[in-house]
DNA sequence: CTTTGACTAATTAATTCAAAAAGTCAGAAG
DNA sequence: CTTCTGACTTTTTGAATTAATTAGTCAAAG
């Protein structure tokens, strides 16, 4: 495929765009003019923007999701690997920051049914991803018999609440300091998480 | 003191309001009528809606810390007492949950610089609260050695992040099993937190 | 099957204006 | 002098109107 599919084109100039000016702030004739296309041709391929919108954030998520998974696969270490996913996410979400700011507008599209659904399915995929990191860790006897799914999903929703939570602070634009402290945090939480949920065989708590 | 004192009247007036139907929908003049005082008579003890604003914060602020603090001295387990914690920031946010529904022009208020400087003070003093109870765990044993201080922001922000996501998915109105969902996973956290500082000296880790 | 120019329909942004709320003040009451 | 009020002014908000932008359509052509 020499990449001649329209469809494809599309979603990532529109990429681009909703990177660079977020999803509001980006019109269908923009994305047109952008590759030469009419608004028409568009429409040709997506019923409407809210299902370029879709196509975008499942091209996206996909993405994310391929990369932790192959992160997970390099690191031999399963607390290393729930460190690293911190980084992951936060370069991810530098990466595609304008898609996070959503003035009243943009709400419309975020509850979308659809839009939700892809979401929620994403976050059950990753919860699942960072479940088996957790079984192997139990395998190998590092970390206790829990319920890895719980703990993934806990694990997933604490480094999320931090970042809603110092994005509602720092509104609308963060600033790469705030960034930093952001990352701190979530990576001391994720160390006392790990070290919540290890096995202590040795009869020496971790003081690392 | 018989309650004469206007000034403290005019704050429980207000808090009466402000819990009921929020800032922004509670109007100087309404607090003066439940009261039967003139709209004057406000801002003879107030200069502006800001401050009283400002002072009823105050007053549900040390009204919890107060709380916050007896319960940590009843309770002979620090563990204990930081499950116990989450309940009454539960009760609390529950009691006083139209404070927290802002609408865009409550915003205005919640950015003013005095009350912000109450509300950053108002954490500094939680946190060290919290502290104490770790270092209460320390000298007990039951806790490794760590930067008290530290964690007990840590705990917190957690916590709160837990509550905020909760707020955005479920806005503006969370129903009670939401609510109870939160509470969860607050609980979780917490649990996972107490384990990760957890001094396993009998070489055993707590697997409940 | 694709694509387009020229269209319509729906949304958003800007403007205006009336109503509501915040805040003021000269002076009264104790 | 301290506390308070009725009658005010100023500021802010909300609804209504309109203009402009943007989403989305369609008949027809390549």
């Amino acid at each position: 495929m020499v990449e001649t599919d329209k469809r494809e084109l599309i979603i990532k100039g529109a990429i681009k765009r909703f990177a660079h000016f977020g999803v509001n702030k980006t019109t269908m004739a923009e994305i047109a003019e952008d590759l030469s296309f009419s608004k028409p041709a568009l429409y040709y391929y997506f019923p409407d923007k809210q299902n370029l919108i879709i196509a975008v954030a499942e091209k996206l998520i996909s993405e994310y999701l391929l990369e932790v998974e192959s992160n997970l696969q390099l690191s031999a270490e399963p607390e290393a690997a729930l460190i690293d996913l911190i980084d992951l996410r936060r370069n991810f979400s530098q990466k595609y920051f304008m898609l996070y700011i959503g003035d009243e507008h943009s709400e419309a599209y975020l509850k979308n049914k659809a839009f939700k659904d892809l979401m929620r399915k994403a976050k059950e995929k990753e919860v699942s991803i960072i479940s088996v990191c957790l079984q192997k860790g139990i395998q190998k006897g590092r970390f206790k018999t829990i319920d890895t799914m719980k703990m993934a999903e806990l694990f997933l929703d604490t480094l999320k609440g931090l970042r809603v939570c110092m994005l509602m602070e720092n509104s609308p634009f963060p600033n790469a300091d705030s960034f930093e402290l952001l990352l701190n945090k979530q990576k001391e939480v994720a160390q006392l998480f790990i070290n919540g949920i290890k096995n202590y065989g040795d009869g020496r708590a971790d003081t690392k």
